[in-house]
DNA sequence: TATATGTTTCCATAATCCATGAAATATAGA
DNA sequence: TCTATATTTCATGGATTATGGAAACATATA
């Protein structure tokens, strides 16, 4: 549900960490690195991770002692996907800045969406 | 601050006061026929209306007895530009599929829905 | 003025969320 | 095994938020 994925986000904490994740990549960071970073206690943190996570918006695998989380990018695009779905309702002034974004961030390649 | 755009919107009745906004489309709605429509009591509805407004993504204005809200199409387009902005640090995969859809919706050509 | 309609504000209650200390769990290495 | 590191889970108090009844406010009409 949107709600629950937009809920996840709408926290300055968790976004931060969200942030910091997205720049990270798909090689994501250590849960320990990301509280330190942000300067965040460890449970806290936790909690934080464990929203993100169940929202479906990061994922976690284990590294030894360490859990690296990662960001979701399909559920990420899917997020983008519903709002601009949400918002294109014939109204092009809406997405016509954001098709301009996207298209010159991202190759011109075209993808089908899912 | 996004965290407070993406709050107003991570709530069940906001998002869908907002997607009902967003379909009437510049025209607005009157409060009185959203709560209606949405079924929701009239001060509740007054307060979810106050926090998109505080949120920047709904306007007001008075016509006769009625208030009209309509869509802040600039602040929609802001948040989605956060949004893009936020994830598209060098990463096509998120964004691709986003510029696919907004493209395809918005040229005066095609404003067909898939 | 009086009355009806549309919306907001006030207030109380219930529900939810958030950060943290302390304890528990999982892994690595000696 | 013991100890250290990494992370999570539990319990709790405090803050914030959501809801709706009742009242107030704003407007229209007569």
């Amino acid at each position: 549900m949107a709600v629950r994925t937009l809920s996840a986000l709408a926290h300055e904490g968790r976004l931060s960490v969200f942030r910091a994740l997205v720049k990270a990549g798909p090689g994501g960071m250590a849960a320990g690195d990301i509280a330190r970073q942000l300067k965040t206690a460890a449970n806290t943190m936790s909690a934080q991770l464990m929203m993100l996570s169940n929202a479906g918006l990061i994922h976690a695998r284990r590294d030894g002692r360490s859990i690296i989380y990662a960001v979701d990018f399909e559920q990420m695009s899917g997020l983008l996907l519903f709002l601009t779905e949400d918002c294109c309702g014939g109204r092009a002034e809406i997405c016509a800045p954001l098709a301009a974004v996207a298209t010159s961030c991202c190759p011109p390649k075209r993808r089908q969406r899912a």
